[in-house]
DNA sequence: CGACCGTTTGATCCTTTTCAATCGTCGTGG
DNA sequence: CCACGACGATTGAAAAGGATCAAACGGTCG
C-alpha cells in the first residue's frame, strides 16, 4: 500500500533543477507535441519561462490577457467563473498543455488557471505573438495549431458532459488522465490524482459524493483501485467498455 | 403571412441579392464584430463566399482542413462526433459565427457543421492564414481572435452542461438566441428556431421529451409562448432570473 | 493528542429519463 | 380537394439516476 503511493508519485521522477529560464521554440514545438518545423529561426526564437507556486493564480478571470502560457512542468486546474459566482472546472492542464487562450478574443481572461501543484510554464507575450506569425510563418502555424487543440479539448469535454452518465464521465476522466500521464513517460496504469473530489465534480458537472461513490463502484468490480487520490486502473480495456456502452445507450446517435 | 417569405420564395435566383462573390476583410472584420483595423491593407484583400443549400453538410467529421469558415448569412447545426457514432451538439453558428477553427490543431475537423437554411459563407484558406498573418499584422490578430472566441463560446456551452439544470440550460438557450437574433438587427423577442427539438436536446444534453416539456412549462408561467417553431420571450428578466437562481442554487461557487 | 479537512457511506428526495400513446402539421398521391 | 402517411412535437405514468442531507471515517498538521 504504501510502496504504491511511493511509487505512483509521477513528479518527482523529473525534478525542476534544469529548468532553464527560457525555452527556444524548437524545443516548444516538441514540448506541445506537434512536429517542429526545421526551420533554423525556431532555434533562435527563444521564450522567457516562470515558475508558479502550488496554489497560486496564474491566470485570474477578468485579468488582461498579456499572455499565453504553455506547460513545461507542473500541474493546473483551470475553471470558468460565471458573473454570478458559480463554476465550472474547464480541464487539469499539464506538460505540454496551453493556458489563456480563451482571453485573445477579447483582450480578457474569461476562465481562471490555479496550479495545483509547483509548475514551470512558458509565457508567450500577446504582442509577441503577432510579432511573430508576422516574422515567421512556421511560429503562425505553431500558434494556430496551440490554440485550435484547445477547441478541440473543449468539445471533447462538451461530449462527456452532455452525452455520458456520471460513471461513464468518470470512466472517460480516468482514461484521459492515464494517456496523458503515459504520454509523458510515467506510468499509464498507476498515478496519483493531483486534484480534490471537488475539482473532479466541477470538472464532470457531479457533486463531490457521486465522484466518491462512482470512484468506490470501479474499484469494487475491480476496474480500479483507489485509495484517497492513488489511483491504479487495472482493467483499461474494461473502463473504455464501460465509456463506449454508455455512449452507444444514452447518447444520441448519428444516421 | 410573411411578406419576407413571400418575396424570397418565387425568386430562382440568389435570394441575397446583393451578395457578393466575395468579401474583403474589412468587411470580414465587421461582420465578426471586431473592431476593423484603419489598416488600408484589410480593403485590398478579398475572400470568395460560398453558398450552402439547406441540409448540406459544409464540414464533416475526419475531413481534411482545407478552410476555415465565417458565416454572412444563414443558419448552421454544429456537432461533434465520437468514434462510436454518438453525437453532441456543439452550438448553432450563424451570421458573424465561425466554422471549422477546431480542425486546425490536427489538420483534419472533428466536427461536423451542416446548414438548417439556406446559407452562404466566406471562405478562408488555411494556406492564406498563415500567409495573411505574415504579410499583415491586423490579419493574424482578426484571426486570433477568431479562433479564441469559438473557445470562450464552448466554455460557456461547459458551463450550461455541467452546471445548470434542465429548465435554466433551456431559459439561457433562448436568451442566447434571444440576443443573437438581436446584435443581427432581429427582432430580440420574437424568432423563429431553425433546429428541431432533437437539436435542441442534442446541444443541451437532454432528451428531446424533457426539452419539450421544460418549453411547456415555461409557456404555463407566462416567461415565454411557443407554438411550433416560433418563440416569443414575453418576460426576458424572469428567464434570465431563472438562469442565475439556477446557477446559484446548483452550481458549485467560487471561494 | 486533538482538530481540521477531505473523503466515504447511507437513506431519502427530486430531477430527468424511459416507455408509451396521442396530437398536429406538412407533403404526397389519389 | 381531401385522405393518408410520415415526421416532429406534446403529454402522461413509471423507473432510474443523481442530488441532498446527515453522519462517520481517515489522514495530516499544529
Amino acid at each position: 500500500m504504501n510502496a504504491t503511493l511511493a511509487a505512483a508519485a509521477p513528479t518527482p521522477i523529473r525534478p525542476y533543477a534544469i529548468a532553464a529560464a527560457s525555452m527556444d521554440a524548437h524545443t516548444l514545438a516538441t514540448l506541445l507535441h506537434l512536429d517542429p518545423d526545421p526551420d533554423p529561426v525556431l532555434h533562435q526564437t527563444a521564450f522567457a519561462t516562470r515558475h508558479v507556486r502550488e496554489k497560486e493564480t496564474l491566470i485570474r478571470a477578468g485579468d488582461e490577457c498579456r499572455n499565453l502560457y504553455v506547460v513545461r512542468s507542473g500541474f493546473f486546474r483551470s475553471s470558468y467563473l460565471d458573473r454570478s459566482g458559480s463554476i465550472q472546472g474547464l480541464g487539469f492542464p499539464m506538460t505540454g498543455d496551453t493556458l489563456g487562450a480563451d482571453g485573445l478574443a477579447t483582450g480578457r481572461h474569461t476562465a481562471e488557471a490555479v496550479a495545483l501543484d509547483c509548475s514551470e510554464v512558458v509565457v508567450i507575450p500577446v504582442a509577441r505573438l503577432t510579432a511573430l506569425s508576422r516574422s515567421h510563418a512556421a511560429l503562425a502555424t505553431l500558434f494556430y495549431r496551440l490554440i485550435s487543440r484547445e477547441i478541440v479539448r473543449d468539445q471533447c469535454s462538451l461530449f462527456l458532459l452532455g452525452s455520458l452518465g456520471a460513471e461513464a464521465r468518470v470512466a472517460a476522466f480516468l482514461l484521459d488522465l492515464s494517456d496523458r500521464f503515459c504520454a509523458l513517460g510515467y506510468s499509464r496504469t498507476m498515478f496519483n490524482l493531483r486534484m480534490t473530489r471537488q475539482d473532479i465534480g466541477n470538472y464532470l458537472g457531479l457533486k463531490i459524493e457521486t465522484v466518491s461513490r462512482i470512484l468506490s463502484g470501479l474499484a469494487q468490480q475491480g476496474l480500479i483501485s483507489v485509495h484517497h487520490r492513488a489511483v491504479e486502473i487495472l482493467d483499461p480495456a474494461a473502463l473504455r467498455l464501460a465509456v463506449e456502452d454508455a455512449a452507444r445507450r444514452t447518447a444520441p446517435r448519428a444516421g
